[in-house]
RNA sequence: GGUCCUGUAGCUCAGCUGGAUAGAGCGUCUGCCUCCUAAGCAGAAAGUCACUGGUUCGACUCCAGUCAGGAUCACCA
């Protein structure tokens, strides 16, 4: 990359200055070489001078003038040099510098931008894990997109990613199901019916009563067991959870039961394992965990008085199992209302002797939807949410995508409805796309005018005229999607798409690429040699993003 | 009350490890289609980066405190 480059003939030029007496290695790698924010101070700049400045006590200036004078001999990229503001050195680089980045594009296509920073280490990515409770909501939503985005990512960035979805079909959870499955089948048969006090309300029970209606008539009327109600219900929420997860065509590569933890011993296995070292007890009939010898205010409880395990037992015995299945980070990707129990998992984790920081938690903030300019009140327990379903129905998977991508996980995040309902303009999500078909509008063109697309070898790239935007952001792309994936931050895609966008229209409006009568045509096919990278990146960029790059619009 | 997140333009939000004159989209205002897609472009207006201190050559960024909003503090998951 050309920051690599120009960063090994900065330290370089450190180093004669270090030799040549000039200055001291105190400062080595504590400097940096940067992209400006503002035009006119140069492709890069660095702050060398001042950072020197503070510990040799000299003036950053005359330090700055030294190293000018070192950078000056380099020949093989800089073009010139400035020193500017308090001391930074503004670096100049020859246009042919940039231009090549067009060849690197062209060689590397549709895995330009991927890297194997990764070193294919074992990432297992958890999201969603949403019980079979009801269809997904939009909370639901905003994770499973920002889970698999991420997942994404590190695959880009040459990670070894398993994608694991953790659920709990048993429970009393499971029991209220059944029962308000129950209710609604003799409800839907006219027969007396009582419907639980904390049961689920939602219309989609109905659908499920009336399947197995449809199934076995009457059948289960007189069934004391809520088994089969249970198990049914069960059966086609994941079907329907897992039809909205492909319609956004994200898949796992497991589903791992909670159950299977008791099945195996591990559940047994941990409070043995805990007990041993001598961080469990019991107190009023409960097992209680001593959270507070591992950094926390209290202890907690791990096996109710009823003798059932509270949530955090499998939640730890669960880490374990990741652990011991040789995964070199663990990404568990909650909502913000699994707060609580992250330290609790943590402390389990090192009391079992693995190491905490192996396991990242991405807590996203809650999602709010804006429609007709008002927000909508949403509650689970009276089924008045709004399902990732209904959401595909109204703007499409892409959409959908592009707009839980869009804010940080910190952040939280506002689906504007009306704003994502534009079709014709003002949505983020088709100034992007536009971009990308606008590009295969001219390729296209291109072809039918009989005009070769060259390779870029061929062609005379020092005949662009003012593409240095566009170069410098086709050239950072690795760089951007390497941070993004390392600090687990899809949005800073987004943000780079809309960028290039805006760019990319705004050549466009300025250098028409194919005119027979009034461009050479040698300027025509170095334009489309840019043409042709740019739609790459956005090609790329939307691919890991898991939208689609249309060709038309 | 404790812990975590947030507070940046009228609205929704970027701002990565501190760097030069604070950024985008939407909204508002003014222009641009005999021309590769106007789902576009050019320009304008719009800010006490919640507040107060501290750290330093330099703070939206780091630290402490205050205020405001959200999440969470079970022998529910």
């Amino acid at each position: 990359m050309i920051i690599e480059q120009l960063l090994e003939i900065v330290e370089s030029c450190f180093k004669t200055g270090v030799n040549e007496d000039k200055w001291s290695d105190r400062a080595a790698g504590k400097y940096s070489v940067e992209v400006p924010k503002r035009e006119g101070q140069g492709d890069f700049s660095t702050n060398m001078a001042m950072v020197m400045a503070g510990i040799e006590k000299k003036n950053p200036r005359e330090i700055a003038s030294q190293l000018v004078e070192y950078l000056g001999k380099d020949e093989t990229m800089i073009e010139r040099l400035e020193i500017a503001g308090p001391g930074f050195v503004n670096i100049f680089l020859k246009p042919s510098v940039w231009q090549k980045v067009l060849h690197t594009v062209a060689k590397a296509g549709d895995s330009y931008g991927h890297s194997t920073v990764g070193r294919n280490e074992k990432v297992l990515v958890e999201f969603v894990s949403a019980n079979p409770t009801g269809p997904l909501s939009i909370g639901h939503g905003r994770q499973a997109i920002l889970g698999d985005a991420i997942a994404r990512l590190l695959e880009t960035t040459g990670h070894d990613v398993f994608r694991e979805y953790y659920f709990n079909d048993a429970g009393r959870q499971m029991r209220v199901l059944g029962e308000s499955t129950r209710a609604r089948y003799l409800e839907r048969q006219d027969l007396p019916f009582t419907f639980p006090e904390d049961g689920y309300q939602g219309e989609y029970i109905y659908d499920i009563a009336q399947s197995l209606i449809d199934e076995q008539g009457d059948a289960l009327v007189n069934s004391e067991d809520v088994k089969p109600f249970t198990k049914k219900a069960v059966d086609l929420i994941f079907k329907d959870i897992s039809g909205t997860l492909a319609r956004m065509d994200i898949t796992f590569d497991n589903y791992y039961n909670e159950h299977s933890l008791y099945d195996d011993g591990h559940i047994d296995s941990v409070v043995k394992e805990l007990r041993e070292k001598g961080l469990v007890y019991e107190k009023d009939d409960a097992v209680w965990f001593k959270t507070s010898e591992l950094g926390q205010e209290q202890d907690r409880v791990i096996i109710k008085s009823s003798g059932e395990p509270t949530y955090r037992l499998p939640d730890i015995a669960y880490h374990r199992e990741k652990f011991r299945r040789n995964f070199d980070w663990l990404i568990d990707v909650f909502g913000s209302d699994h707060i609580a129990t992250v330290p609790d998992v943590l402390s389990g984790v090192k009391a079992l002797g693995y190491d905490p920081d192996k396991v990242t938690v991405v807590l996203h903030q809650f999602v709010t939807l804006t429609r007709d300019g008002k927000l909508v009140k949403m509650s689970t327990r009276k089924a008045t949410f709004v399902t990732v379903d209904e959401l595909l129905d109204e703007v499409g998977a892409d959409v959908v995508r592009f707009y839980f991508m869009m804010r940080k996980a910190d952040s939280q995040l506002d689906f504007d409805l009306d704003l994502a309902k534009k079709q014709e303009k003002d949505n983020p999500v088709y100034y992007v796309q536009y971009g990308h078909a606008r590009l295969c509008s001219i390729l296209r063109r291109a072809t039918e005018m009989n005009i070769e697309v060259k390779d870029t070898g061929e062609a005379d790239l020092s005949l662009l005229v003012e593409p240095e935007e566009l170069l410098k952001s086709i050239a950072s792309f690795p760089a951007a999607i390497e941070s993004a994936a390392l600090d687990l931050a899809p949005h800073r895609m987004i943000f780079f798409l809309m960028e290039l966008a805006g760019e990319l229209h705004s050549y466009y409006n300025k250098h028409k690429v194919i005119d027979q009568e009034k461009i050479p045509l040698d300027v025509t096919r170095a334009r489309l040699c840019l043409v042709a990278a740019v739609r790459q990146v956005f090609k790329n960029g939307l691919t890991i993003l898991g939208m689609s790059a249309p060709e038309s619009m």
